[in-house]
DNA sequence: TAGCCAAAGACTGTATCCATTCCGGTTGCC
DNA sequence: GGCAACCGGAATGGATACAGTCTTTGGCTA
């Protein structure tokens, strides 16, 4: 054992998601067990067990025999920002449908507030952002529904597809507005699934969504 | 090695997927990793690959150290299937707003026909589970996003959520119906991809999905 | 020069052994 | 009699040796 009290398998699982995500190995890069194994000085076993979970989180495609790690070039990255708009606008209908627990409610209300707070005059970019994530699982698990929790988790989790991707990069000065305006489409959301309205929760959640997918067009645009 | 040409992690993967989806590994069992090493004469290496799959396929959840098979109930299923129908209806849309592949909509039309032939006379349900399955992977290649495609094959292998699962138990007196009113649906999909018109064939592709729905309700409320 | 064939190398598949951790039962002490 | 600590077993985590297969490269030949 070396340092960390994790495992070779965690350490390897974390060092290779944020190789890929950050960009250090770039798509369609064939990852071989025994250079990762050298690289990071542990043997194959846990490399395996790693490569396998980020099968899981479809970072990387099994090709043949081993892995490569997937492509996601800017039209995939909009369709999963989309895909995660049809998603949440499914658990906003099916919480609206059904009928959200009070609890929930109140959870998101309490939630909406402290966005509030954070969007206050000294924008608080942090605060925003987690809040934003709390926000966005809650209405996830709104829907009581095991399968659709797991699928927006599992799409939120692709590259730049989460709900607070793009927060960080994002221009300061349009920022503010932007946020400003997420949050009334936040409210609108929590609003029609009270009101019962499914048809109305589904669309706004999708509308929401959109914002990201500006963010992204925007930013990966500017990087040319 | 014992007498089929494919490796051991392969033939464990599929007799343990058979299982899982037989219901002969109820869900809640632990699988530990010894025990189906013994069952299957075969080491414990290629049991941890075929797990890890089954883990990829979402039949399996990791649970502390091992795994457990994903519990279904018919909630579950039931959620399932609306979401297929929802990405499929995300699928349609798309193709509708960015255009269909010529070749997509010949394609589509050949199946079209063929499945016309399955159903005349003397119901041929072999062909029309094939052809049926074509279709919604045809449907599904159409958005031309690989994200959704993903996501649609992903969501297909969960037990009994596939276009085509509930063909063999359905009540034969009424599949005759149910088959011709599905392949009407299948039409009007394509006439609105045709047309461009998103939103009718999203709306029609969710319907379409309902009749699976309804399957899967019958027959799982008459398993008691 | 181009194509084919063979040999070497690289990579994954598998088995097996060792380490570690976690859980449960038993036993001893209070 | 109850609680806590220790011991043992079983399960996963990891390392390594070896086998089989695919690829690639180098040389040879037409």
């Amino acid at each position: 054992m070396s340092d960390a009290k994790t495992s070779h398998s965690q350490r390897a699982l974390i060092t290779l998601r944020q190789r890929i995500l950050s960009g250090a190995l770039p798509g369609g890069t064939r990852l071989a067990e025994v250079t990762l194994a050298e690289d990071l000085g542990i043997s194959r076993t846990p490399i395996r067990a790693a490569l396998s979970r980020l099968a899981e989180e479809a970072l990387l495609e099994r090709k043949g025999a081993g892995f490569v790690v997937r492509r996601f070039d800017l039209a995939d990255v909009v369709d999963a920002i989309e895909l995660r708009g049809v998603l949440e606008g499914t658990a906003a209908r099916l919480a609206a449908e059904r009928g959200a627990l009070p609890a929930d409610l109140t959870e998101a209300s309490e939630i909406l507030t402290e966005i509030d707070a954070a969007l206050a005059d000294p924008l608080n970019l942090d605060a925003y952002s987690t809040l934003n994530s709390r926000f966005h699982a809650l209405l996830a698990r709104m829907a009581r529904s095991p399968v659709l929790l797991t699928e927006i988790a599992h799409i939120s989790g692709l590259p730049f597809a989460g709900p607070s991707a793009f927060l960080e990069d994002t221009r300061a000065r349009k920022l503010s507005t932007t946020l400003t305006l997420a949050q009334s489409q936040h409210r609108a959301i929590i609003e029609a699934i009270t009101a019962r309205e499914g048809a109305r929760a589904e669309a706004l959640a999708r509308e929401h969504a959109r914002a990201a997918r500006r963010n992204a067009e925007e930013l990966l645009a500017r990087q040319r």
